[in-house]
DNA sequence: ATTACTGCAAAGCATTTGCAAATGC
DNA sequence: GCATTTGCAAATGCTTTGCAGTAAT
């Protein structure tokens, strides 16, 4: 195997994720007998390498030629083993298919989704994520996580929408 | 066309739901130039009938046969203007196949689901849809709608796990 | 050596769509 | 009468899966 497949040229700011999430994610595997493989770890490279928002599809694309090439089928399965870990989030509300964001280094936050160009904004109040405690806790529910998702038009929209039509 | 199929039976709090909603969905087709067709208010009947919550995929199962006969296509083209014109609200979160439930006579409120059993709890706190409104405004984004999901485990659940596990 | 993982391609499954017949306007 | 809608069944497209070969422990 080639160097440049070992350890991909990354900006500084990438690798250091990709440094700090991958140990995580090693730890999750042998905590579940699972295998430490060269597919798990492409995959996790390039979830933490250019994706604020992505799709599973369009990583599994990106992975399927080239030197890391890592087949559609592995990308799912190791996409849902990140979710498990917790390294990676769901948030399958748009559209047909899953998107994802990791949540290694990203502190918790929630979405906005403009209707008109898809574009997704993220915002975070930490008094939400409080008030669905105690909510929870009103109903004797016990909470793993929650998703909030604001739909509507963002900014540069509606501003088009006012200025030129 | 038999009398039975013109007016079910239903229970008199259902037929009043149906019989506010169903004006509203004409109001909606005639202003969109759509028609007001049979197969049209029989989805609208069966979706106020007996589903809280619902898949668009067992709708479509339970109207697939029997009098009221409306072909699976037609319910999920229906089912996408029920939800343009406000009257249902879909839950795509959970699953792979997108949940809906009606909104009319149903006031704003939010899910809890449990991861073991699948419920769903709905739930509503106004503060959260005033937090959401503010953190909209600050990013001057214009809100159409918001969804909030918690996931856990529901007080069934975490007490049968607690008592006999 | 053993067991898990991967790649591939085929299967699954909810949803959408094309088209001829039916229906509302 | 004309345009929309429906039903049917076939197509679509994301995701999952079976299996034989490959890699990790």
């Amino acid at each position: 195997m080639s160097k440049a497949q070992e350890r991909q040229e990354l900006p500084e700011e990438i690798q250091a994720s990709v440094d700090e999430a991958w140990p995580l994610f090693v730890d999750f595997l042998k905590e579940n007998q699972a295998r430490v493989t060269q597919a798990r770890r492409i995959v996790l490279t390039q979830v933490f390498s250019r994706h604020d928002h992505f799709c599973a599809d369009d990583l599994a694309s990106e992975l399927s030629s080239g030197l890391n090439h890592v087949s559609r089928g592995t990308v799912y399965r190791t996409l849902a083993l990140m979710e498990e870990a917790g390294l990676v989030r769901v948030i399958r509300d748009t559209d047909v298919h899953a998107h994802y964001e990791h949540t290694f280094n990203h502190p918790s936050h929630e979405h906005m989704i403009c209707d008109q160009c898809g574009e997704f904004i993220e915002f975070s109040d930490e008094n939400l994520a409080l008030l669905i405690a105690s909510a929870s806790r009103r109903h004797d529910f016990q909470e793993r996580t929650h998703r909030i998702v604001v739909f509507g038009t963002c900014e540069k929209c509606h501003r088009q929408a006012d200025g030129t039509a």
